[in-house]
DNA sequence: TTGTATGCGTTATCAT
DNA sequence: ATGATAACGCATACAA
């Protein structure tokens, strides 16, 4: 393996017998060169298979053409869909992307904030994650574009995302107009602004047809010991499954806990949806997939996606703050067989 | 939005009021100064909150500490696994990773590599794809190291992969032990060496029990038009399953494909496993939550990411070339409820 | 239209 | 033990 030099612009130069300024305007066509000139430089690039050295174009420039990307836990659906689309616009629009994935641990975020600031990217884009970092004192520094991840008030960062509450509000209404009048939402322990703003949802929809919220109606699994997350979905439930106003609807604020959920019920020896009906979210592919197919929200991945890349690309290129600050992006209802 | 100046080894020598050399020499812990200087310039640096440049640094180094990878899904379930688990074991090993979704698009894939070479990667993992591009010319001037990508024999490059050829040979062996005697393949129009390998499995297992292998025994997709994938499956497998000697065991060469045909023959009016058993392939999360649960052959995403980065690390470290250039890591059998 | 010279932030060589 | 300075590859202000 023979690491041969990389050609540079000054041996260009030579080669071509001009000056390396000369070369610099005619790759970066400035013009103030001639169509002869041009034509030679052009000619010896070609022969010599000279390619830009960007770490020295950086450097110069103060610029990378590259943008950053963190993400929890790119092995989520949802997440390595929302990157893999942003990837594929920021490539259109030149930009290198550099995907991070912070795995939910904060010390690896801060890690990787420091490394992609030193690599001078020129935007970056921050999905989901816990909201207890600053990304408020990175946004004075560096354009920051969030998804689905609560920031402070005052903060110059634009965020974009799903509308959490309206799809709560609609898993819920559809258990409901199902016939389902007892209806718990299944969540978890955790801070996320969507959790939050599905649970608003469904007690929001809970109230619109007279229904109550209490205590009762909010089962939340903690995910710490993943290996036992089906065993606690079934103690918390099975007790309520038996009893005369047992649980008939149940809004679960993922696809892989309405599943879990689908499974204790079955088990139990209830129908779906007949006895009780079940919405997840996220429209994970398993939704299409489980046994029966679940009744799920589905993000809208490309607008998401597209809204992020324009607002980041924006304020890079013009430097200015852009016109909205936080875009809602509307979830869709995907009728399947547990409704 | 101020983008403050950020602070260099300049203004650092110039506070603690020593020579920008002798700052290089404290951060790099080079030894060569006084331990009153070290105080007095690490003081400083904690003050100023000074950070590394290291766009700077690679140029000079001409080295960047980073990896890149090549990936032509990162929405698959068994390539962002293999990914995740890369990126962590290099981040351990001080290095960062640009992941690169190529989409399968050559295009991107040679626009992609151009990028990384210009960016002075140190190293590049190639995972998948299609094997008509030239990683051997590339693995002349940098370390790559493939994942399930075969390449040409005189090749300095690395090569990690599942043993495609085991996983195919155990699928079909779990559809005959169970008592299928006339199995299909489920396959794939494509000339990846997964595809080709699983394929050998198959024959061979046939032949180790005396069935054979004719053109009846497979079925190869095409998967140009996925929106009649479903469609294809049904139209290929409805008038065998209705024969005297109809199909009796499925190998689906990935999960998604195993699935499809399950329902076709559930759709069909045929029992699973009692009727037609079939095992699938990479152990996709859905290969857990479809209906029936999916027998299938699963990847050891943890001992080939390790390995991976491990040969790859290697070669870039000392410069030479690693013992092994090839690496076969055994699959698994997962044996749920389709046999 | 073209060339010279300077600087981006580092590390490394050579003095001192 | 420390400092001055060159060099990495490139873009640009200024001069010609």
């Amino acid at each position: 393996m023979s690491r041969e030099k990389k050609i540079s612009i000054k041996e260009i130069a030579n080669i071509s017998g001009v000056s390396v300024a000369t070369v610099s305007r005619v790759i970066n066509d400035n013009g103030r060169f001639s169509a002869e000139t041009k034509r030679k430089v052009l000619k010896v690039i070609e022969e010599t298979g000279y390619e830009t050295n960007y770490i020295a174009k950086s450097l110069r420039m103060n610029k990378s053409n590259t943008i950053g990307i963190l993400v929890p836990d790119i092995s989520n659906t949802f997440f390595s869909n929302v990157v893999q689309e942003i990837e594929s616009v920021l490539f259109e629009d030149g930009y290198a992307t550099i995907i991070c994935n912070t795995a939910r641990s904060k010390e690896k975020e801060q890690a990787y904030i420091k490394m992609l600031k030193s690599k001078m990217i020129d935007g970056l884009i921050v999905i989901s994650g816990f909201s207890d970092f600053e990304t408020d004192d990175l946004s004075e520094s560096l354009p920051v574009v969030c998804i689905d991840r609560k920031i402070k008030l005052n903060s110059h960062t634009i965020l974009i995302e799903s509308n959490h509450y309206q799809g709560g509000f609609d898993a819920t209404e559809e258990l409901i107009t199902k016939g389902s009048k007892n209806n718990i939402i299944l969540t978890q322990h955790n801070r996320l602004s969507s959790t939050v703003e599905r649970l608003s949802g469904f007690k929001a929809a809970q109230k619109k047809y007279g229904l109550p919220t209490t205590d009762n109606s909010i089962i939340a699994i903690d995910m710490n010991k993943n290996h036992s997350r089906s065993e606690a979905i079934k103690s918390a439930l099975y007790p309520r499954l038996a009893t005369e106003e047992g649980i008939s609807g149940i809004f679960a604020i993922n696809d892989r806990l309405a599943i879990e959920a689908v499974r204790v019920i079955l088990n139990f020896g209830l129908k779906i949806p007949s006895d009780v009906k079940v919405v997840g979210f996220d429209d994970d592919p398993i939704s299409r997939y489980c046994y029966p197919p679940l009744t799920t929200m589905q993000h809208n991945v490309g607008v998401i996606a597209s809204k992020a890349c324009q607002a980041l690309v924006g304020i890079i290129q013009q430097s200015t703050d852009p016109l909205t600050s936080h875009e809602v992006v509307p979830v869709k209802l995907i009728r399947r067989e547990t409704t």
